[in-house]
DNA sequence: GGTTATTGAGACTCCTTTGTCTTAAAATAA
DNA sequence: TTATTTTAAGACAAAGGAGTCTCAATAACC
């Protein structure tokens, strides 16, 4: 798995905060509904996200949580570190500690290339591109339905 | 993590084994030696590839396991395919079941592409590609030394 | 002030992966 | 046949990730 459960879950809240006004408040219980996530689980992973900076919250009624800058500048990338760590991106493919340029095993050349497609993709891609485009094409954040049943109220 | 520790460790004695003489039988105790991976852990590995057919066994005195093709026609792709499955190559990176070209989610054209470097990589690239690099630049599988201690008696 | 809605924090359980151990089965050699 | 060397199989333990639950803290509203 590239992704823990906790990240995966991290990037789909994030993308659903995204697709909302920017600087309204989410209770963590609508997204926990809508996305299908454990409430108490998505919790613990947003206040990660909080602690990291990426998100703010606001406590009682009409609290929630909201993305601390705009979607388009924040890049899948911010929400992996945070949630899973550059263990991905930095680590041997064949697990040997302290394997790089000076002293690599005989896949890291090849790893490291493919590893930077990821690293890439992860950088260059932000949350606003995305539901822009889950919003024009209707794509789906949950097992079932499309962008536009996380609308519905 | 991208291949999980069972899957590494099946890759590292792999590339030991096709640093060998084809034919020749190794015994899983040589091998969880030189490459400092218990024992036990190791035998169930190599159960799961010599089920996939990928190594074949002999018990007894002079017994071990080998690889049943030669290294060069050993793909990556095959060690991971047998012991982490397919999971990485089909799945989806927001964790959504059923996603695909007709009924995706917002990530999963760009993750496409990305998958597909990975899979490019883990099939275009043998073992003995690896060995043949690793005995030239006298590269690691293990945490200390080069390719050279696999060999010492 | 009291009630309600919300996040924060931490204990706790459950499941999977990782790793260990014991016993059986097979092959060899004396 | 007996002892030895090896893989095979499966029970078991340890560790980490995934998920649940409870209670505290904070803010709004009546």
């Amino acid at each position: 798995m590239l992704l823990s459960k906790s990240c995966v879950y991290g990037l789909r809240a994030s993308l659903f905060l995204a697709s909302r006004e920017q600087g309204e408040f989410i209770p963590i219980r609508t997204m926990s509904d809508k996305l299908e996530i454990s409430f108490h689980f998505l919790t613990k992973i947003l206040q990660q996200l909080t602690a990291e900076g990426i998100l703010e919250s606001f406590k009682g009624p009409n609290g929630g949580v909201r993305l601390t800058k705009p979607g388009s500048e924040v890049p899948l990338m911010d929400i992996v570190l945070a949630i899973d760590g550059s263990q991905l991106l930095t680590e041997c493919a064949l697990g040997l500690p302290g394997c790089g340029i000076k002293n690599p095993c005989p896949l890291h050349d090849k790893w490291a290339e493919t590893r930077d497609a990821i690293r890439e993709m992860l950088e260059h891609t932000t949350l606003t591109e995305l539901v822009d485009k889950g919003k024009a094409e209707n794509l789906r954040l949950t097992t079932e339905g499309g962008f536009d049943i996380l609308f519905d109220d």
